[in-house]
DNA sequence: AACACGACCTGGTAGC
DNA sequence: TGCTACCAGGTCGTGT
C-alpha cells in the first residue's frame, strides 16, 4: 500500500482529526511505550507528511511519528477493531486507528532534535519546489548503482517505492538496470519529469481510492503500465512486460520502450 | 561512503 | 484438500 500518494491519502483523510485533544493512547504493537506516556492530555495540532513519513505534531512540541512499511494504514474511526495494532482516543469520541497485517509499521514519539535528525536524513521532497533537476542529477552522478535501486533510496528522493519507481522509470523511457551514474542531462530530464507526474497522477487516484479502515479500494486506481504486468503486452510498443531481480525485489519494465 | 544481504512480520496464492 | 514455496507497496543493522 504505502508509497508517497498512499500516505498522502491517508494524511489528508487524518487531517479530521486535527483539534482533537488525546484522551488514551494504547499499544499492542509496532509502538513504543512512549505513544502511551506521552500522548495523552496533548491536542493535534497539524498532521503533517514528509516522504513516506507521517508526523502528528501534539501540544507541548512532541510529535507522534509514523512509518506505515509495507501494509500499515492509519485512519480515524469510533470503533477500535479487535485486530488495531495501535490506537489514539479522542476526546470527540473518535480514534486514531493504526491497522497492520504485517506488523511492519513503527510509531513512536520524537521531540523536536530527533524530528530533525529524521527529516535531514531524507532527500528531496518530490512534489515540492525542493527537488530539482540539478538536484538529481547532482545525486545520480554519485551513484553507481542501477537507477532503479537509486530511485528506491530515500536520501536521493523521498517517497517513491517499488511501485513507482518503476512507473517513473517506464515513463522516461529508461532501462532499470542501467547506471544511474550513466544518465546524460536529457534523460535526467526526462525521469525528473517522469517521477513528478507519476507522483502527481498517483496521488489524485490514491485520494480518491482511499477509503480509511482497508485501505485502498479498486474504485480509481492508479493504471499501471508495467507493475505487475509481468508478461502482459506494453501499452505503448506491445512488448512482452518483463520482470527482473534487483536488490532482492522484482523489477517491471519494458524491454521496448526502456533502453 | 557506497553497497549487498538478511532480518523483521503475516498472509495470500500458485503449483504440486 | 493439504502442503510447500514464493510473493508482497519498506527499512534497518551488519559486514565488506
Amino acid at each position: 500500500m504505502p508509497e508517497l500518494p498512499e500516505v498522502e491519502a491517508v494524511c489528508r483523510r487524518l487531517r479530521r482529526a486535527v483539534g482533537g485533544r488525546i484522551r488514551v493512547a494504547r499499544v499492542r504493537r509496532c509502538g513504543t511505550p512512549a505513544v502511551e506516556v506521552k500522548t495523552p492530555g496533548r491536542r493535534i495540532e497539524s498532521i503533517e507528511r514528509r516522504g513516506k513519513h507521517i508526523f502528528m505534531a501534539l501540544s507541548g512540541g512532541l510529535h507522534v511519528h509514523a512509518h506505515l512499511r509495507m501494509s500499515g494504514n492509519l485512519y480515524l474511526a469510533r470503533r477500535i477493531p479487535a485486530d488495531a495494532r495501535l490506537w489514539l482516543e479522542l476526546d470527540s469520541g473518535r480514534a486514531v486507528i493504526l491497522e497492520d497485517r504485517r506488523a511492519l509499521a513503527r510509531v513512536d514519539v520524537l521531540g523536536p532534535r530527533e524530528k530533525s535528525r529524521l527529516l535531514a536524513r531524507l532527500g528531496p521532497e518530490p512534489l515540492s519546489a525542493e527537488f530539482t533537476v540539478l538536484r538529481l542529477a547532482a545525486a545520480a552522478r554519485r551513484s553507481r548503482r542501477p537507477v532503479k535501486l537509486f530511485l528506491l533510496d530515500q536520501r536521493r528522493v523521498a517517497g517513491l517505492g517499488n511501485i513507482y519507481a518503476a512507473e517513473a522509470l517506464f515513463r522516461a523511457r529508461i532501462h532499470p538496470a542501467r547506471r544511474a551514474s550513466g544518465l546524460g542531462r536529457t534523460r535526467l530530464e526526462a525521469l525528473h519529469t517522469a517521477i513528478v507526474g507519476v507522483l502527481r497522477d498517483a496521488v489524485q487516484s490514491a485520494f480518491v481510492a482511499y477509503s480509511g479502515p482497508g485501505g485502498f479500494g479498486e474504485g480509481e486506481a492508479f493504471p499501471m503500465a508495467v507493475y505487475g504486468r509481468e508478461r502482459e503486452p506494453c501499452l505503448v510498443c506491445g512488448e512482452s512486460i518483463r520482470r527482473i531481480q534487483q536488490g532482492g525485489r522484482s523489477t517491471y519494465y519494458c524491454p521496448g520502450c526502456q533502453r
